[in-house]
DNA sequence: CTTCTGAGTTCCTTCAAGAGACTTCAAGAC
DNA sequence: GTCTTGAAGTCTCTTGAAGGAACTCAGAAG
């Protein structure tokens, strides 16, 4: 729960964390990512309170990251990634390789992919989108963009 | 309010969460990347309260993510990233990359990354550490890893 | 016509976030 | 030696979000 609003944050960060940065929203993402799409499955496989569960998932839908979509003629609704929610998901994958690589301990990755291009069990890697290079902290210089609020 | 422990769960992302998913926590990091490494600088900076940066500050460092180091020879210290908190950077940017994408409307990005590889104002893509290849959700099949709680 | 089920809604308690004043410690100024 | 300054917190109070559990409502099944 942020109380203050990050949104008025010339930031992209400040941004993002707007939209999923509450606590339980990246959860609730992976969840219908991996295909729990009903308020009763995300409540039980997340233990999440109710309340707060439909908070998060009007707030998402509101962001456009996903959609609430009737099923079966009744008052039933499941959730699914809009195009936004889905490029979302990068980030959690990013979570993903970083909680593997520093949280995992002794046990080992709790989820593995599967890369379907190579078909090989593997983890993401950040590459400069332009030549394809490696791209981290220590590969950028910094700089102020066009929305730079000075 | 109190807050759910994620650390427990068998998900890198719940664990990740419980590092950095904290409020404000992401932006102390941005700020310390950028060269903000002090309390005063920081909580200038962000605006945040001076108790909710303490809090977050020791958290950081009871995790390994940043270091909290003397300066001047003073009761004075400054904070910088461990090797654990660079590689959290990742997460940053690709924050970054998607709030550009989708949430920075007319005025454009506020930050641009010039990458030192080729030298161009470029952003993050994401890639399988195995070929290369683009990895985004819909390039993976997720499956159980020897942590999984099942 | 009663029961069941999914999807919420309501209510109450506890504890975190916000705001801002106050403290501490060492260095340099007078 | 005392006074001031500045960095880095600490303290106190108020507000409101998260947790938990009970309750509601609509349509389907029996």
């Amino acid at each position: 729960m942020q109380r203050t609003n990050f949104s008025e944050m010339a930031c992209s960060i400040a941004r993002t964390l707007d939209v999923v940065g509450e606590p339980w929203s990246p959860l609730i993402l992976r969840d219908v990512y991996v295909g729990f799409s009903r308020f009763e499955q995300i409540q039980a496989d997340l233990g999440i309170s109710r309340k707060v569960l439909t908070e998060r998932l009007n707030h998402l839908v509101e962001q456009g990251v996903l959609d609430r979509r009737p099923y079966d003629h009744r008052p039933r609704y499941e959730y699914v990634l809009t195009e936004k929610g889905t490029e979302l998901v990068d980030l959690l994958m990013v979570m993903v390789g970083w909680g593997d690589r520093w949280l995992a301990g002794e046990a080992g990755p709790p989820v593995l992919y599967r890369h379907h291009a190579c078909g090989e069990i593997s983890s993401v890697d950040l590459r400069c989108a332009h030549c394809g290079e490696p791209m981290h902290a220590a590969d950028v210089d910094v700089l102020a963009g066009p929305g730079s609020a000075a």
